[in-house]
DNA sequence: GTGGTCTAGACCACG
DNA sequence: GTGGTCTAGACCACA
């Protein structure tokens, strides 16, 4: 049947550049295995159709991701998941996610919250619904 | 003795503008209770001095801030401290660190951390030096 | 007794300067009558207390009436009001006051506000209490 | 044909800064109909060498367009008319426009024009040729 | 190509 | 002295 399953969405006009969103979405695809090592990713110009993008914004991800290791283009054929790039996706959005929690938590020392109303916001804030992309 | 006991300090180079930082810095001042509604701020050529940074940039700072209605501006007086700045000034401090907070926890969530270890993440977290500054 | 029935009052941060604002005033009140040829404005450091506005302010104010004609400065004495001062302050206020109506209603016209709306709205206005002063 | 429909122009040297003349004639246009929801504006710098005004003026009218939820800008794309921007406009043109007339009603009165007169005035100014723009 | 930021320096009105 | 406006030109991130 299709091609893919993995559904992809950018926000133009949040503070997140496009292409690190769709770095982000297909991270968070690999690492989650809803693509496997030798996987064809959507194509620049189908990607760049379905999500009304520039495709020289998808070339710019799909780039940066094959910089990373993460993904390898075969020239002809496509863009496809690298070895080990689940690994490579788990610890970079891994990494990324735990910059971001320390600078919110050191945001919120900073503008002085006590360390229990902090204890108590991000309880809070865990069952809250959350979607599969976003920052750097 | 001097002037103002407001320290001011810029990151050149760094992912945030020149301009946010000096606004961020103002509201934490305000915030904080070192200027109180109706004191004059440093001029912009003073501050432009101070820091070495352009004119142009400061008073970019104070015209976002007087958007905000935190700052508001006497020709050939000066810049002063709004009424209810400080109100202000916490509320967008507050609104803006929770934002952040939401946000990291819940790509934690997303990434798989369990609570368990957000928790830990956090706890570890606080411990850590912070900076007076710097948000969004 | 006092010194003066005159009320003078100033607007910062409205959008006519205050030097306008008092010399403004000073027209209207010697057009009304309520100063006559001869008489003895507050003197500059009188009116700046009062009105809590830099002397060099009013010295402006008083200089540029001084140059219509309106007032005239004796060393030592004081600044008092010069000879057909009044005849001179309605005509110049008239002349202010006819530019504004004519740009005003241009203004509406051009926005498309049709000749019977327009009527309406002056007519509307009319009734409105009015504080005398402002401009140019 | 050519690129916009919309022309533009400035007054340099006059009372009012360039950077408002060009807000209230992106302004004026949206109200009219000539820019819908999506349109993209001139560039930055198109508009820049078209009016032979500098870029930075032609950002901070947009800027200020942009806070008051006319424009919205997309990174990388361009400036565009924001939802809804036809009544925001349509409403701030208005609203400027009433406020400057009743200043000017309550002025003539002030200064002793009767009604009639005040009529007659309006009236005769009515035929005159009008600008479609310059406000504030 | 787009806009965003920053610098350097000018001239102006205002107080 | 203050801020407001504008110019000229630079570098950057983004599409």
């Amino acid at each position: 049947m299709g091609k893919s399953e993995v559904k992809y969405c950018v926000d133009f006009g949040g503070p997140i550049a496009v292409f690190v969103q769709i770095e982000n979405q297909v991270q968070f695809a690999i690492a989650s295995g809803k693509y496997k090592t030798g996987d064809t990713l959507p194509s620049v110009r189908e990607m760049s159709s379905m999500l009304n993008v520039n495709p020289n914004t998808i070339t710019k991800a799909y780039r940066d991701l094959e910089v990373m290791k993460i993904l390898y283009t075969r020239r002809g054929v496509g863009v496809m998941v690298a070895d080990r790039a689940d690994k490579i996706c788990r610890a970079s959005i891994l990494g990324m996610v735990k910059r971001h929690l320390r600078d919110a938590v050191a945001e919120c020392i900073a503008s002085g919250i006590s360390a229990e109303e902090l204890q108590k916001l991000v309880a809070g804030t865990i069952g809250a619904g959350c979607l599969p992309y976003q920052p750097d």
